[in-house]
DNA sequence: TATGCCAATGCAACAATGTTGCAAAATATT
DNA sequence: AATATTTTGCAACATTGTTGCATTGGCATA
């Protein structure tokens, strides 16, 4: 289970770059899902703002990284399987996030469930997300 | 099938105000629900945009209203069964949002389904939000 | 119905988050 | 190495949300 994050950008055909690098490095060194400010933070005054902005952007159109919902409405992101190159996404799995923490997992191997929903009504998507305690925190 | 406004304000120990009269009667009266920018706009330059914060705060915590999350991480909000009075809620139902026309629905009908987790995590909420297309919007 | 207390509002100021245009720098292509 | 293309950083701006405080308005009580 190794991930080469040239590999990744080469395939995706992005070129390299120091910031592409080290923030989807960020990504696979990471346990859970992470913020916009999170990035901010890990990677100091290393690169702009506006530059983490756009990067994020980049790697959920390729489908490198999807974002997750939240209950509090905040902005995740973590990063997809091989299965989701070339934009489109297929991150049917369930997502929790600790109301301690603030951590956020991709549970991968929870499927979202099937749903039948009223007459009309189609579906492109279904998200769920759970909140609660995680592994770490209860006590 | 009625909602009296007065009535429902004076049950959750809120004084009789001219937005909180005003801002809940939108909510009566709307079919999906609704972000701040909304209301921003339905009642015009007549109330603070801190007022509509604090509004749509205080009818949250009284479960007044709940919270919808939703694909685009943007903050939406809905009217409660009766259920949810106290604080409590217990709107356990499935949110779609139409891609096309951004509207969206609160599923009351469809209950959330059951999951069940990896050890160590324990569920205090569960969140379904469909994204695809509704009614009026198909074509 | 008038008095006074307490809660709610409006305003100003601020913080956080996100977007856009454009020149400079870095990367890819030849 | 020279050139063409992409990406970056910066500045400026827009949107969204928060806080403190003086003023206003609702409500109980007399
Ligand atoms: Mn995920
Ligand atoms: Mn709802
Ligand atoms: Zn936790
Ligand atoms: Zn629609």
């Amino acid at each position: 289970m190794m991930y080469s994050i040239v590999e990744t950008l080469k395939k995706n055909q992005l070129s390299i770059t120091d910031s592409r690098k080290k923030i989807l490095e960020l990504f696979v060194r990471s346990k859970g899902a992470l913020a916009h400010a999170d990035i901010e933070h890990e990677s100091g005054t290393e690169f702009d703002r506006v530059t983490i902005y756009r990067t994020l952007q980049t790697f959920v159109e390729k489908g490198i990284i999807h974002t997750i919902p939240t209950a509090d409405n905040s902005v995740r992101y973590a990063l997809c399987k091989d299965a989701c190159a070339g934009g489109h996404h297929h991150d049917d799995h369930v997502h929790f996030m600790c109301d301690d923490c603030g951590t956020t997992y991709c549970l991968d191997n929870i499927s979202v469930p099937k749903l039948s929903l009223p007459d009309g009504f189609t579906i492109s998507q279904t998200d769920v997300v759970v909140s609660g305690k995680c592994r770490k925190c209860r006590s």
